[in-house]
DNA sequence: CGGAATCTTGAAAGTGTTCAAATCAAGTGG
DNA sequence: CCACTTGATTTGAACACTTTCAAGATTCCG
């Protein structure tokens, strides 16, 4: 399984990762697993390891009073997971996370990712992975702030059509910013056109 | 006008920053300056630099076929502002940058970024800007997607009274994602209570 | 088969938008 | 110092989009 992992760090490098290093990734990430439902990150509470998903996809929201679940983002195979505020701050994180279907990961905590650092292709690839969800969030709040419903949702589809697949309507149309009637009712709407 | 820059690194270092990182600075970032609603970057071209915030303020935001503009990011003294998605991938900006007073600011070019790394101090205060960032656009994702028009604009002016003087209302309101009219309404409402 | 989860749909209510007109505020130039 | 221009805010009324709630249909799975 940490095969899976180390392919991934190769993707982010020209160097390749040497028997040395992935001795180190051994040691510091540990294999976890979860079923589905299971809760990864309580509301409340910290977290304490990031988790890299080998196979399987997990949620993570925040609930309001009345129980509403608001999805901020999800995950699958070859993501990462995890609260970075209350991971890098120690703090009472203020999401839930949890497996949506039965999960498969690598645990890294605070320390374990300092301590990797040392590898250069390690703080390279965390540095490319700043770069890329810094973009990525930076267009997901320009559409939030300036795109209707619908274009939010064809958007999404075109740019992750496995997770339109992998999770369900109701919590795709979460993440989105609106409810499963009115995802429910977009859909029928563009399949009419 | 390089001491403020100094000083800002320093915060994110417990090391002082000595003559000779100083030189490396200022041989890295290059002053310049803005009049207000002069464009620092257009849609479709390149961001080139991104800039630290001297003395003025900044907005970024995209304009749809209607003229209507979304202002994505807002930044003022000790801000950085530019595109990360065009700065890093040398790609075509889709988004606009323009001075809403007149401002100064230091320029930093990809490659000096680059260069720059090398300086534990320095690269340690991108790694903890990249974990701030990640964690404020996280909380406003979640805020666009799970929070009232209402509950935004009160969040808004208590975590950043600075940028609520600084800025007219409908340019608020804009990165709030809501119109300017709701904006008079909201804060008349409020008034009221 | 039976039960749970998910999706669909209608009607009413709510929230925020649009548009246009009026008001207010802040320079600028005479 | 006033008149004028421009930019910004306020407000009402009609409208558009999304939510809510509830009921029914569908799908999935043991």
């Amino acid at each position: 399984m940490y095969e899976i992992l180390f392919e991934y760090i190769q993707k982010f490098n020209s160097e390749p990762v040497t028997a040395a290093e992935k001795e180190l990734y051994r040691a510091a990430f540990s294999p976890f697993k979860l079923r589905r439902k299971q809760y990864f990150l309580q509301e409340g509470s910290r977290c304490k390891h990031f988790a890299f998903i080998i196979k399987g996809a997990m949620r993570l929201y925040t609930v309001d009073e009345t129980g509403t679940e608001y999805v901020a983002r999800l995950g699958i195979e070859n993501w990462w997971m995890g609260d970075r505020e209350s991971w890098v701050m120690n703090s009472p994180s203020i999401y839930n996370i949890d497996a949506w279907e039965d999960t498969e990961m690598l645990l890294l905590s605070r320390p374990n990712a300092i301590g990797l650092t040392s590898i250069p292709g390690f703080s390279n690839m965390m540095h490319q992975l700043d770069d890329r969800n810094n973009m990525a969030n930076q267009r997901r709040i320009t559409a939030a702030i300036s795109a209707s419903a619908e274009k939010r949702f064809t958007e999404f589809a075109e740019c992750y059509p496995e997770l339109m697949e992998r999770f369900p309507q109701y919590i795709i149309a979460s993440y989105l910013g609106f409810t499963k009637d009115t995802m429910s009712r977009l859909k029928s709407k563009l399949v009419r056109k």
